[in-house]
DNA sequence: GCCCAATGTTACGCCAGCGTACTATTGTCG
DNA sequence: CGACAATAGTACGCTGGCGTAACATTGGGC
C-alpha cells in the first residue's frame, strides 16, 4: 500500500537505474570532457557520418532542440564539426572529428564496464531474456506514448 | 558490433524506458499541473508528513539542491508548505496542503495505468521476478557508485 | 513560375538532475 | 565557554530533456 516502502515502484526503478548508470559513465569519462548523451551521438555518427541534426535526433529518439544543443557542446568541445549542406541549406551534417575517433575505445570499455557491474550476479541468458522483455517495454511505452500524441503516425 | 543498431544496448533500453515512463505521466497529469518528481516528493510526504528536504533527498536519492528546487515548485503551485522547525531553525519541515491530497487518487491511477500500459503481455508473476531483477541492478549500481565515491560511506 | 506547406534549425522558457561554494545554525569538544 | 566541525538550505552554473514559436530553405501543386 504505502508507495515508498520496501521495494520501489517500477517508475524509481527504472528512473534510478538510468540515473545511476548515467552517473557512473559520466564520472568514468569525466577526464575524457565527454557524457553519457554526448557519447551516444558520436556512436551514431560512428555508424554514419555526417548526419543531420534532424536524423540524429530520430536515432537518439530525442527531440529536434535536445540534438541541436547536444551537437552544439561536441562542436565547443571539438569532437565534431557542422557543415552546411550544400544540396539543401537548411541542413547542418554532423562530421566526427580525429578527438572524437581517440575516444572510442574509452566509451565502449565504460560502457561494458557498466553492464559488468549492472548484471553481476546475472547469466548471459538471463541478461538476454531481460533485455529482451525491457526492449518489449520500451515499445509498449512508446505505442502508448505516439497513439496518445498527434505526432509520429508512422513507425 | 555497429553500437546502435537493432538491438538496443542497455544503456538506451533503460534511459528511454524512465523517459518514456515520466513524459507518459507528465501528460496524464499535465491537468493537475503536477510532475512525475513532484509526484513522488508527495508520496514521500504521506507516509511521513513533515520531513525536512534533506529527510526528502535522501528518501529520493536525489542531492539537497534537487529537492530544494522540487519543494519550491511544489510550494508556488501550492500543494506545499515549508515550516521553519523551531527547535532547529536551519531546517525547514514540508508539510502537504489539501490541494495536494485530493490529487492522490488522480497520481496512483496514472502509475497504475502506464505499469499496465508497460506490462502489458506480461504476466504478474513474470512482472514480478523482473522488478525483484532490477532492484537487483539497482544495488549493484548504488554499491559501484558509492563505493567509488568519498561520499555516501554508511548505508 | 508562385504560393504555400513541409522541413531543418535555432531561440526561449520550463523541469530536473549534477556539483561546488557560501550562509546560518547547531552541537561537540577541548 | 568558546572555537570548530557538521548539518540544512540556498545561489550559481552546467547538462539534458520537454514544448512552442520563429526563421530560412526547399519542394510540390496549381
Amino acid at each position: 500500500m504505502t508507495p515508498p516502502r520496501g521495494v520501489p515502484t517500477s517508475r524509481l526503478l527504472f528512473r534510478d537505474i538510468a540515473r545511476l548508470r548515467a552517473r557512473l559513465f559520466d564520472r568514468m569519462l569525466e577526464p575524457h570532457g565527454i557524457t553519457s548523451s554526448q557519447s551516444s551521438v558520436i556512436a551514431h555518427l560512428v555508424a554514419e557520418d555526417g548526419l543531420t541534426q534532424s536524423e540524429l535526433a530520430a536515432r537518439l529518439e530525442i527531440g529536434a532542440v535536445a540534438a541541436g544543443g547536444l551537437v552544439e557542446r561536441l562542436e565547443t568541445r571539438g569532437l565534431v564539426t557542422r557543415r552546411t549542406d550544400p544540396k539543401d541549406r537548411r541542413a547542418n551534417r554532423v562530421h566526427l572529428t580525429d578527438g572524437a575517433h581517440s575516444l572510442l575505445t574509452a566509451t565502449a570499455d565504460a560502457i561494458a564496464a557498466i553492464d559488468a557491474i549492472a548484471y553481476a550476479g546475472f547469466s548471459a541468458e538471463e541478461v538476454a531474456v531481460m533485455e529482451a522483455r525491457l526492449d518489449t517495454i520500451r515499445g509498449n511505452l512508446h505505442a502508448a506514448l505516439a497513439a496518445s500524441s498527434p505526432r509520429d503516425a508512422a513507425d
